[in-house]
DNA sequence: TCAAATAGTGAATTAGCGTTCAGTAATCAT
DNA sequence: ATGATTACTGAACGCTAATTCACTATTTGA
């Protein structure tokens, strides 16, 4: 019992180790120009060995996205949880988004070509998943939006199409800075983007 | 050299059989789950002679991608060109956006699967294509901002800041509304989104 | 120490599809 | 009408890569 707990463990070290490099040649390659064999040699193992941890290749890449995925989320409501004031929530949240991308640009990139997210049937799971984690994220952020209103701090409105605009933003620099990867940071850009949320661009003064 | 002529008419006819063939199938399926033989049957063809129209799959799947996006952007343009005004500009470029988004779902469906964007190597020319594209798009957009800047009716700020906004609010919606294929048009968020865009969300008075 | 069980191996199998090409049909020019 | 040219056909080929499995190595427990 004390033997098989080590066993345990050392599994899921393998484990971790194939996602860890399978994560870093699927990003670079994409899904489909990815072989096994090449996430067999670079986590030292024998092709038919990664099938004693995965499936197959599918669930190898849904399972390597999906919990990447589930990282990010919980970093990101982490941190603006921890804010106090809505503008503030607001803030942390680009934040905390241009935060992953700057870290994980090749994992984003995958992201970004979308590559992998229909394969055939089963492939829909991961498509699903994702979906669901993201209309709950828009949930997440509405719960900021209705806050905001409830603390007269935002106008009151919609707060789901609030959501979808601030997450809207927040893509939109994020992908921009993909493709034209620039020296400048990403994150310089967070209190452009909250700041055109909240104020918005138009000059005439009606409230 | 007359009938040279009705030639290459029948040779354009059927090519773009094949491509309105290709579009369906590929929309439905996705690039990898699509078949050469698909494809020629739904066209009438057999499988080889759609290589007397194509160079192979790939090339195929590129022009296809390629031209309907043309389209696409060309449509925009002009919608937005007929406006006069910076604010009723702004509110065409979402309501022809979104026009595109309704009338071609399942191809927008293609293109937020983003499968095929990034085929090997010659792939490449097709992202490259459409980055070049959005990034011109973008200009254009940038185009309205400074218009609107010229004219007082837009605050001062980076223009290309303000189009990236626009844009991924637009887009923000549009993809919303593909995940969540409801009753409602995405046509009625059309005033929606340009409200927020010009007014922001905040409630503070600060010019 | 030595079976039994478990983990790892990688060559061989297999299947799917893009592409080709020798052959057939249709069209054209004279 | 008939030979030449062009268009079309679809079975056969070939390649790639996922998956399997008979075998070897390692670990475990008594």
């Amino acid at each position: 019992m004390e033997k098989s707990k080590r066993k345990e463990m050392e599994f899921q070290l393998r484990r971790t180790e194939i996602l860890s490099q399978a994560e870093k040649i699927f990003a670079a390659k994409g899904f489909h120009n990815t072989t096994m064999a090449e996430i067999a040699s670079a986590s030292g193992f024998a092709t038919g060995t990664l099938y004693q941890f995965f499936e197959g290749k599918e669930t190898l890449y849904n399972v390597m996205v999906s919990e990447k995925i589930d990282r990010m989320y919980s970093e990101i409501r982490n941190s603006v949880s921890r804010e106090e004031k809505p503008t503030d929530k607001i803030e942390k949240l680009v934040e905390s988004h241009f935060h992953f991308v700057e870290n994980n640009v090749d994992f984003c990139d995958l992201l970004i070509r979308g590559e992998g997210l229909t394969l055939s049937d089963k492939g829909t799971i991961l498509r699903d998943k994702l979906i669901a984690d993201y209309v709950n994220h828009i949930g997440f952020v509405e719960g900021i939006m209705r806050f905001g209103m409830e603390t007269r701090t935002l106008k009151s409105g919609d707060p789901r199409m609030m959501a979808y605009t601030l997450l809207g933003i927040i893509r939109s620099f994020f992908y921009y800075w993909m493709l034209t990867n620039q020296d400048a940071p990403l994150s310089d850009k967070v209190s452009c983007v909250s700041d055109i949320f909240l104020k918005g661009v138009g000059l005439e003064l009606t409230a």
